[in-house]
Order: C-alpha cells, then sequence, then structure tokens
DNA sequence: GCCACAATAAACAAAC
DNA sequence: CGTTTGTTTATTGTGG
C-alpha cells in the first residue's frame, strides 16, 4: 500500500477557523504587500485607473463612443444571427474559420475576457477572434457607408437649411475641423487601446507594447474635454462641420483614408472592394425613411440605436418618429455622426492593424514560419508531440541549470524589459491575480492540454486549471505516474510559459497544492519522496465543482448563450473602465444547447484519460489509478539523470521545438531572433 | 450574507 | 548554513 506521510490523517478540514489570530498577520500583509505584491496589481488597478482619471467630460465621451461601438458589434450580431451578413467578402479573406457556429453565436453579457479564454480553448479564440475581425471588417464597410451617406444627406439638407447664415472664411474653419479630427483620431485610438489592453486583442508583447506606450500619451483630459465641448456644444464647430461636409459628399471614402492613411499605413482593404448592396441602397435617412420593410439600421430590439439613445420605441413608425424629433438634423446630431464616424473608421484601422499583427503572432506562436494561413487550422498539436515530450523529459528533467524559471524570461517573450511593460500588455493575465481558475469551464485538462500545448507553451496566458488538477495532469502524464516535487516544478515551467514567472508564489502554491489536498500521495523513495495522484481522492473531490452539479453546466449554459463575437467586444469594452454594456442583446439560446456539448464534455469526461502520453501509458481504469504505485527505484533526481539523448530526435513528427528549449532560457536560440 | 473553494502569502520545521 | 521540501494557517476573491 502507499505510504503516506503521518500528515495524511491529521488532515483536518479546518471547519472552525476562528480569527483568532488576524492580528498576527498583519506584519505579513505588510511585507508581502511593500516588496513582492506590487506589479501585478498595481499595474492592474493602474490600467484601469489611467482612463478613469479624466473629468466628465472626456468619461462621458469615451462612454458615448463607447456605445456606439457596442452599437456596431451588434449590429454585426444581428446581422449575422439573421443570416444577412452577405458573405462575400468574407469569404475571401477567411476561408474555413473553425469556430463552432454556436460558440460564434454565443454573446454573453457579462463574460470576462478572462472567462472566455477559460471557455474558449485558445485555438477556438484566436479563430473567433479572426472570425471576428472578419466579419467586422465587412460589416464596418458596410456600416462605414451607411453612416457616410447619412451624414451627407444630412448635411446637405442642413446647408440648405442653414443657407442663410453667413459663411465663414472657409480657411479657418477647415484648419479647426482638421485638428478637431486629428484629436478625434486620438480619442478613438485612446478608446482602441482600451481594446487592447483588455486582451480581446492580445498583443504580442514586442510589438503590441508599442502603441500602449505612445497612445495614451497623445491624448490628455483637456484634449479630451475640449473635443468633447467642441462635439456637443460646439456652434463654431456647426459651420466647419458643414464645410466638411461638403467634402465628404464629394468623395466619401476619402475621409477614411485620410485618416487611415495617417494612422496605419498598411491597410490594403481600405478601398472598400465591391459594393455591397447594402451601401448603395440609397438611405434617406431621418429626412425621408422610406427604409427597407420593416427594418432599420437605427432601430433594433425596440429601441433606438442612435448612439447614446436607447429609446424604446414600439415599431418602426414610432421609431421613425423618434428619429425625426430626437435625432433631427441639427448639430449635435451631425456631430455625433461624425464620432461615430471615426469610430468605425478607427475600428476599421485598428481592425487592420489587429489583424496583421495576428497574423504574426499566430506564425510566431505555432512556428509555421512560412504559411500565412495560421487560422483555418487553429493550432493542431499532434499528441504525439506532447508524448514525446513528456515522456522524453519528464523523467529525466533536463536542466543543468538549477531553477529556469527564475530567470524567467519567457522564450516567445522578448518583451520582458520592465514590469510596467509586461503589466500593460499581458494584462488579462498577470500579477497575483486571484483567479479562480477551476476547471469549471473547461474541457478535460488533458485534452485540453494536449490541444494547446503549444499554445500554453508558449503563450503567457495563465491556464485555466487549478493548480491541483494541473499537479495531477503532470504526474500522470509520467509513465510511473509520480514525480517529484522538482519534477512537478519542470513539468510546470516547461508546459506554462505562464509558470517561468513569479516562481515563488506557484511553487508554493504547488507545495501547498499537494500538501493539502488528499489525492497527492507522497511516497517515500529511497532518494527522497515522490508525489502520485490517488484518483479516487481526486474524482471524490472533483464532484462538488462539475460533474454531480446540473445548475452549474445549467449556468455555464447560460452564460454562454450570448454570440461569443459580441461578447468579446463587449468585455473587452466593458473591462476598459466602460459600464454600460450589460444590455442584453441578442439572444438565441438554441445556440446554448449546442454548448452544451462542450459543458457536457467536461462532464462526462471527469475520468479524464491521460491521453497525452499515449506512447506508453495503458489507460488505467480509474480503480487502477489508486493501485499501489511502486516506487520508481532509479534516481530520478536532477543531479544525476542521463538525458536522453535522442531527446531531439523523438520528436520528430513534430515541428515545435523539444520543451528542452524552454527550460534553457538564457542558451542562446538559435533560430529565433 | 453565508459558505465552499481556490489562490495567495507566509510561518515554520525537517531534510538535504 | 542555506536551500529545498513539506505542512499548516490565514487571508482574500469568486461564485453558488
Amino acid at each position: 500500500m502507499m505510504v503516506e506521510s503521518a500528515s495524511e490523517t491529521i488532515r483536518s478540514t479546518p471547519s472552525a477557523q476562528n480569527g483568532v489570530s488576524s492580528l498576527s498577520n498583519q506584519p505579513d500583509g505588510g511585507g508581502g504587500g511593500g516588496s513582492g505584491g506590487g506589479p501585478g496589481g498595481g499595474s492592474r488597478d493602474g490600467a484601469a485607473g489611467a482612463e478613469a482619471n479624466g473629468e466628465m467630460s472626456p468619461v462621458e465621451l469615451l462612454h458615448f463612443q463607447q456605445q456606439q461601438a457596442l452599437q456596431v458589434a451588434r449590429q454585426f450580431l444581428l446581422q449575422q444571427a439573421t443570416g444577412l451578413s452577405s458573405p462575400s467578402s468574407n469569404e475571401g479573406k477567411q476561408p474555413a474559420v473553425q469556430v463552432p457556429v454556436s460558440v460564434a453565436m454565443m454573446s454573453p453579457q457579462m463574460i470576462t475576457p478572462q472567462q472566455m479564454q477559460q471557455i474558449l480553448s485558445p485555438p477556438q479564440l484566436q479563430a473567433l477572434l479572426q472570425q471576428q475581425q472578419a466579419i467586422m471588417l465587412q460589416q464596418l464597410q458596410e456600416y462605414y457607408k451607411k453612416q457616410q451617406e447619412q451624414l451627407h444627406l444630412q448635411l446637405l439638407t442642413q446647408q440648405q437649411a442653414g443657407k442663410q447664415q453667413p459663411k465663414e472664411p472657409l480657411g479657418n474653419k477647415q484648419l479647426a475641423f482638421q485638428q478637431q479630427l486629428l484629436q478625434m483620431q486620438q480619442l478613438q485610438q485612446q478608446h482602441l487601446l482600451n481594446l487592447q489592453r483588455q486582451g480581446l486583442v492580445s498583443l504580442p508583447p514586442g510589438q503590441g507594447t508599442v502603441p500602449l506606450q505612445t497612445l495614451p500619451q497623445a491624448v490628455c483630459p483637456s484634449d479630451l474635454q475640449q473635443l468633447w465641448k467642441e462635439v456637443t456644444a460646439a456652434q463654431p464647430v456647426e459651420d466647419s462641420i458643414k464645410q466638411e461636409g461638403l467634402d465628404l459628399t464629394t468623395n466619401t471614402s476619402n475621409s477614411t483614408s485620410f485618416s487611415a492613411a495617417k494612422v496605419s499605413p498598411p491597410i490594403s482593404h481600405h478601398p472598400l472592394p465591391n459594393g455591397q448592396s447594402t451601401m448603395h441602397t440609397p438611405r434617406r435617412d431621418s429626412s425621408s425613411h422610406e427604409e427597407t420593410p420593416g427594418s432599420h439600421p437605427l432601430y433594433g430590439h425596440g429601441e433606438c440605436k442612435w448612439p447614446g439613445c436607447e429609446t424604446l420605441c414600439e415599431d418602426l413608425g414610432q421609431f421613425v418618429k423618434h428619429l425625426n424629433t430626437e435625432h433631427a438634423l441639427d448639430d449635435r446630431s451631425t456631430a455625433q455622426c461624425r464620432v461615430q464616424m471615426q469610430v468605425v473608421q478607427q475600428l476599421e484601422i485598428q481592425l487592420a492593424k489587429e489583424s496583421e499583427r495576428l497574423q504574426a503572432m499566430m506564425a510566431h506562436l505555432h512556428m509555421r514560419p512560412s504559411e500565412p494561413k495560421p487560422f483555418s487550422q487553429p493550432v493542431s498539436l499532434n499528441l504525439v508531440s506532447s508524448a514525446t515530450l513528456s515522456k522524453s523529459t519528464s523523467d529525466t528533467f533536463p536542466d543543468g541549470l538549477p531553477h529556469p524559471p527564475t530567470s524567467a524570461t519567457a522564450p516567445i517573450t522578448p518583451l520582458r524589459q520592465g514590469p510596467s511593460v509586461i503589466s500593460s500588455s499581458t494584462l488579462h493575465n498577470v500579477g497575483p491575480i486571484r483567479r479562480r481558475n477551476s476547471e469549471k469551464f473547461c474541457t478535460p485538462i488533458s485534452s485540453e492540454l494536449a490541444q494547446n500545448h503549444e499554445f500554453y507553451k508558449n503563450a503567457d496566458v495563465r491556464p485555466p486549471f487549478t493548480y491541483a488538477s494541473l499537479i495531477r495532469q503532470a504526474i500522470l502524464e509520467t509513465p510511473d505516474r509520480q514525480l517529484t516535487l522538482n519534477e512537478i516544478y519542470n513539468w510546470f515551467t516547461r508546459m506554462f510559459a505562464y509558470f517561468r514567472r513569479n516562481t515563488a508564489t506557484w511553487k508554493n502554491a504547488v507545495r501547498h497544492n499537494l500538501s493539502l489536498h488528499k489525492c497527492f500521495v507522497r511516497v517515500e523513495n529511497v532518494k527522497g519522496a515522490v508525489w502520485t495522484v490517488d484518483e479516487h481522492e481526486y474524482q471524490k473531490r472533483r464532484p462538488p465543482k462539475m460533474t454531480g452539479s446540473p445548475t452549474l453546466v445549467k449556468n455555464m449554459i447560460s452564460g454562454l448563450g450570448y454570440g461569443a463575437l459580441n461578447a468579446s467586444y463587449q468585455a473587452a469594452l466593458a473591462e476598459s473602465s466602460f459600464p454600460l454594456l450589460n444590455s442584453p442583446t441578442m439572444i438565441n439560446t438554441s445556440s446554448a444547447s449546442a454548448m452544451l456539448h462542450v459543458g457536457h464534455d467536461d462532464v462526462s469526461s471527469t475520468v479524464e484519460q491521460v491521453n497525452s502520453n499515449g506512447s506508453n501509458s495503458p489507460r488505467l481504469s480509474p480503480q487502477q489509478y489508486s493501485h499501489p504505485v511502486h516506487v520508481k527505484e532509479e534516481p530520478a533526481e536532477a543531479e544525476d539523470d542521463s538525458r536522453p539523448v535522442s531527446l531531439m530526435a523523438t520528436t520528430n513528427q513534430n515541428v515545435t521545438i523539444p520543451d528542452d528549449r524552454d527550460l534553457e532560457e538564457e542558451l542562446p536560440v538559435e533560430d529565433l531572433s
């Protein structure tokens, strides 16, 4: 039988922990906070607070923009949901993005990016993002066209109405307008920055940090305030707008490229490919509504979609009335239009940028060096690789180096220049976030890991698993299903880029988990002790999480029952210090049922097999897991391990470099960089 | 608000 | 003596 340490029996649930020693802990908190804990939490708050430091006007403006952006996203989804999306351009760009429809349709109103990350596997996320971008791009173009048309008409009529007004010298106005436009651009960038920070678009550390650092400085609160004043109140601006209106009418798409050209050079898709049908349907907008039967782009789900409005209207007629009264042709509406235009523009620009960046990221992370189509085949990581990898290295942990993690430079992240950079770019997973990455949302760890092995290995993303499940996985991946603590450490650092930092923290956590959970059994060995998994205990431990609780499943599904597209967008917006994103938009709960299988997958697979090391791991029945483990006698320790010579050779199937590499962070990386 | 759970932090001891 | 390993306790955040 298993040799258990004495503590095993002593383990008692401290159900009655009375807070006697609350005072005694104070020094601890103080010390810890002062020294170590700073970077993570602090930076996170800082990121959030940075946007919020403005006064009312900027905040309102941002708020406003956010609404608008949300509007756009919402419309995308609507059209997607109703199948109105014109696929043509989309097809051309993204042949087959393998995102499950159920996922794409979902839009959890509350889901945070982190949750998204937990719910969706990295490939899904990536594919989703890509799909989203494609859709956004297309829709943006349409939407933008429409907006321009509207604006055009509005301005035309307005000009006629305001003819009696004395014409101002054109030069000044033009100049003012240009300035305003620039300001707006900056503002938009700020806004989009939030998206970036959010993690909606996860940035590769290196490239991504640049805009993060430069952009925020571009817009100061005073600018925002002034801009807001101009936009809202602006009598003086009105004329300039009108002037600009002329410009806009003459060359609609020009204005797009106008700012676009400045902001993002390499956009190839701007020319608005082929006129979509919707673009040319003359929308007589607010002045004359011979709308397309039964629908109006500004009207949806019983409410006015005018930016910042959301007035409820029972039917289209009422809405039209509302539109004519509330959003008539005045300077305010015009200004709003302009803002919206800018929003769309910037989104488009940003989209292009991010798309490009994403491509680069994917190419980099997944080592499809010259393969420019990273998405059609998300992350197909063959299990063979992980199998061989784990087998080859787990026993013999290869580091001659004392502690790979301490050096902590994730190989793929060249950033690492300073903590500030990291915190801003890897915001979603940085620092001591008390994140309960339970297995609730996750597919079985083994399969998830097998699939996203590369992802976690390279991306500095916190794996969505509990420490316990990770430890278990590490142990079970080995042929002998036993690991020393150090080997467990190594597994962590090998498998997850995330665990190459903050070593003290997570190692402590690992030890803590090993000790705490009954499912981890310490087995004395000649040379020390190894840890094994008592699968029975582990399974016993699991039910409260997911297995036995249908409510959990239900909740998860309900949480997922909304378009993920919109969801990520909303979530991103929401967490970029924007409130108000909770509008439960369109919901097709039917899609949730499709998602059910995901949760069910997890549920049904509580007995996850160690499929990753299929090489020589006989699939054991749960009972077998709890069998006495024969302690391996051969030296498993670090110092004298004879590393398998064929370490490289075993991974012939896979393109990926053996994990060995991860550990030798200090060593010169030949092919990288 | 309570409870359960997980993460985090830290103190501490024994072993190496 | 310093580090590693292991145990334990406390605190905190999250979600049911």
